[in-house]
RNA sequence: GCUCCCAUCGUCUAGCGGUCCAGGACGUCGCCCUCUCAAGGCGAAAACACGAGUUCGAUUCUCGUUGGGAGUACCA
């Protein structure tokens, strides 16, 4: 039978770094060994869900590609539901209503720490046995074994064992009647059929009260994988402060998403000595199993390194219109200057990102807004820049065909004639076309700004020439 | 505090008792190439946290220490 998970983030924020590859590893899953990937919103904090936080988790699995087969499916539209299993529960005998106010629990917990205890509730309406009554601090409880143990054996952890005397009586549903999460999870994974439940770190502990729900609930318990957290580059824990931006936020910065997918896909996991891995290879290769069991830092040198590389052996025209998304938010209109094709040709071994390379591609679109002075005195100050530019205009001038291979002839032949060497000719030339010294190889340069352009830009330069 | 988890180059990792004076990648440094900057090629520096065991033999197994992390909610 094919396999089954889900990715069920709650609505509270953005989708980040730690939650896509939460996602990515599910998707990987399921689509290795041809089941399905569930998308489920958990939505029963009323307080901090938002449907601003849904939309960019939607908008951020899109944006990697990460489709799901079914959903997304909003938790706070399965109420009935909860409650009808809750009913049971309390029916059978496996779980009670408890009374206690917030506050009464927190003075409990108090105690217990001082007493060096673990903080847990004591189960005191679970021996009263009280009758059900309306009270605004009714919450349904969860009659936890009291003796024995959990084991269970995590896909990345190994085999992981709970004492039931370290858990308590877990609230099920909540004063507000909202379901708890260690509730609505077991419930809804049960109904949609979860067999390989993959999440963060962060759920181990939950882990094995929601073995004992299972068990409560006569329902087969699924196979476990828990994956180390994904640490800023400090070490530290990914915070709004730092690093925990939203996947749309590389978006912006001008990364691809099948490179932050390649990226994420090695941190954590790796397949021998490969690196670049395509998504059809990630697929194949990908073992849950394989999983390391430590939590990694995230390091932007390598996305970027990764990026470039995807920027380097992607198709120029599939590119294309992510660049022109990046020119556009950079104010640069991308009809008014050469084809984005020809300028990922050109900068893509130069930069890392299409943000970079949408600002760098700006002196192909607009005119030369500054000079840096230093490279004007350098290279358009001797005698011989005047010369060099007055017979590369000549060369240029007399093109018929405007290719970069034919500008590069030209400017060839212009060094051959002169006697001199290409840098003669190439670093005036570089710094009329763009003001400054550093610039993709000179006949792309020129190139991209156009033949007619080219030569006026050389002719404003010999005005600057001494 | 208590419970659980983790520990190989700066970073991501390979390693599943001998083939490891520890391999790859990013980053760093050097050289080459060169019209600038890159990209590319070649090369270098760089790690088994510590201490006990087990074993003929531990990076690999066990325990402890130290150091990280997670949870300890009517948040997920």
């Amino acid at each position: 039978m094919p396999v089954r998970t889900r990715f069920a983030p709650s609505p509270t924020g953005y989708l980040h770094i730690g939650g896509a590859r939460t996602a990515l590893y599910c998707w990987l899953e399921a689509r290795r060994r041809g089941g399905a990937f569930v998308l489920r919103i958990e939505d029963t904090d009323r307080e901090r869900s938002t449907d601003a936080a849904v939309q960019a988790i939607l908008d951020g699995m899109a944006w990697l590609g990460l489709d799901y087969d079914e959903g997304p499916i909003f938790q706070t539209r399965r109420m009935a539901r909860y409650s009808e299993v809750a009913r049971g529960l309390l029916e059978a005998g496996k779980a009670y209503w408890a009374y206690e106010s917030k506050e009464e629990i927190d003075a409990m917990r108090a105690a217990a720490m001082a007493r060096g205890e673990k903080p847990r509730y004591d189960g005191h309406y679970r021996e009263l046995g009280a009758a059900y009554r309306e009270d605004p601090n009714r919450v349904l409880r969860f009659k936890n074994p009291h003796d024995g143990s959990v084991v269970f054996d995590d896909a990345v952890k190994g085999r992981v064992e709970w004492r039931n005397e370290e858990l308590d009586d877990l609230v099920l549903i909540r004063s507000d009647g909202y379901p708890t999460y260690n509730f609505a999870v077991v419930v809804d994974d049960i109904d949609m059929r979860i067999d390989e439940v993959i999440r963060g770190d962060d759920h181990v502990n939950n882990t094995p009260r929601q073995i004992n729900l299972y068990h409560a609930l006569g329902a087969a318990v699924p196979r476990f994988a828990h994956l180390p957290m994904i640490l800023g580059a400090d070490g530290q824990k990914l915070s709004k402060r730092h690093g925990a931006v939203s996947v749309m936020q590389y978006r912006e910065d001008g990364f691809l998403p099948h490179a932050l997918l390649n990226y994420l896909v090695r941190l954590g996991w790796s397949h021998g000595d490969q690196e670049i891995f395509s998504r059809a290879e990630m697929i194949a290769a990908f073992d849950i199993g394989a999983v390391n069991q430590s939590a990694s830092r995230f390091d932007l040198a390598k996305l970027g390194w990764l990026n470039q590389h995807y920027l380097k052996t992607d198709d120029p025209a599939a590119l294309a219109p992510e660049l022109v998304w990046h020119l556009q938010r950079c104010g640069i209109e991308p009809a008014q200057g050469p084809a984005p094709e020809d300028v990922i040709v050109a900068l893509r071994e130069r930069v890392q990102t299409l943000k970079e390379m949408a600002m760098r591609a700006r002196i192909w679109y607009a005119p030369i807004s500054a000079w840096d002075e230093q490279a004007v005195a350098k290279h358009l100050g001797g005698a011989g820049a005047r010369a060099a530019l007055l017979a590369v205009h000549t060369h240029l001038a007399a093109l018929t065909a405007w290719t970069p291979g034919q500008v590069g002839e030209a400017i060839s032949a212009t060094a051959a004639a002169l006697g001199v060497g290409m840098g003669k000719i190439a670093q005036p030339l570089r710094v009329a076309i763009t003001g400054s010294q550093v610039s993709p190889s000179i006949e792309h340069t020129v190139y991209l700004a156009g033949q007619r352009e080219a030569l006026r830009r050389i002719d404003v330069a010999l005005a600057r020439t001494g």
